[in-house]
DNA sequence: GTAATAATAGGAATTATTACTATTTATATT
DNA sequence: AATATAAATAGTAATAATTCCTATTATTAC
């Protein structure tokens, strides 16, 4: 378990189930999948990683500072940026009477490393 | 194809794929999940329906307005709310040089259905 | 009317995730 | 230390959502 949060806390691609299971096996070579999804549901549940979900698998994330992504649809990156203020927390309270847990915002497009020469528009 | 979209646009529930099919059976008795399937894909690419991802499953919504979605962890409704301002487009091309085309927002919580009597706090 | 094109049903294949079970490992109890 | 108890695990089967494939049918173009 230590060994999966270590991996997950290792990088910030937001890795995924498998991309943490192969990892994994680098260190306990017969680990399973199984066990990587039962402690990434644990870790997630204690809070020390956050799930993400891009488009229809899930990722995680050790940074859990609140913020957003950007989803790159060229290269599949996902990249961290703060745009929501939390305190639409307290937003959504007011306006709908509805408690929120928390926020997931991804904005799909595409990212500075398939620029297109726009400048000269 | 036109039944598909009547159907989706019949309803402000976020229809499943699944959810579709089993409404397009009662007016096609023999149509196919991948005909519906494809069809949903269709649309959305015509700009007719949007998708919508809704943890791990994918969502189909008639409304094309730019909205965002609270999520009711007790009962799994989608709520459609208004949040974002679209000029986040804006701010994420000038910050980081991002072209966004979708904005995706959703908030995890418990909706009004379903309130704590907090009131009394 | 025949050829070319598009759409379809039906089912197989894929992918991500969860569930299950027997076994192993760790922990606690005397 | 020996034994009981509980927790974690490997390995694999099951599930769920989605996509892919193929032979067939409908539609349109010429």
């Amino acid at each position: 378990m230590e060994t999966i949060k270590g991996i997950v806390y290792s990088t910030n691609s937001h890795p995924t189930a498998d991309w943490v299971f192969g990892q994994a096996k680098k260190k306990l070579p017969n680990i399973s999948l199984g066990t990587v999804y039962r402690n990434l549901k644990r870790l997630s549940k204690k809070g020390n990683v956050r799930m993400i979900h891009d488009g229809t698998v899930i990722r995680y994330d050790w940074n859990r500072e609140p913020h957003d992504h950007l989803k790159c649809k060229v290269c599949g990156d996902l990249i961290d940026v703060r745009l929501i203020d939390e305190d639409i927390k307290k937003t959504v309270m007011k306006k709908y009477n509805f408690e929120a847990d928390e926020v997931e915002m991804t904005i799909i497009g595409t990212c500075n490393k398939h620029n297109t020469i726009m400048e000269k528009k």
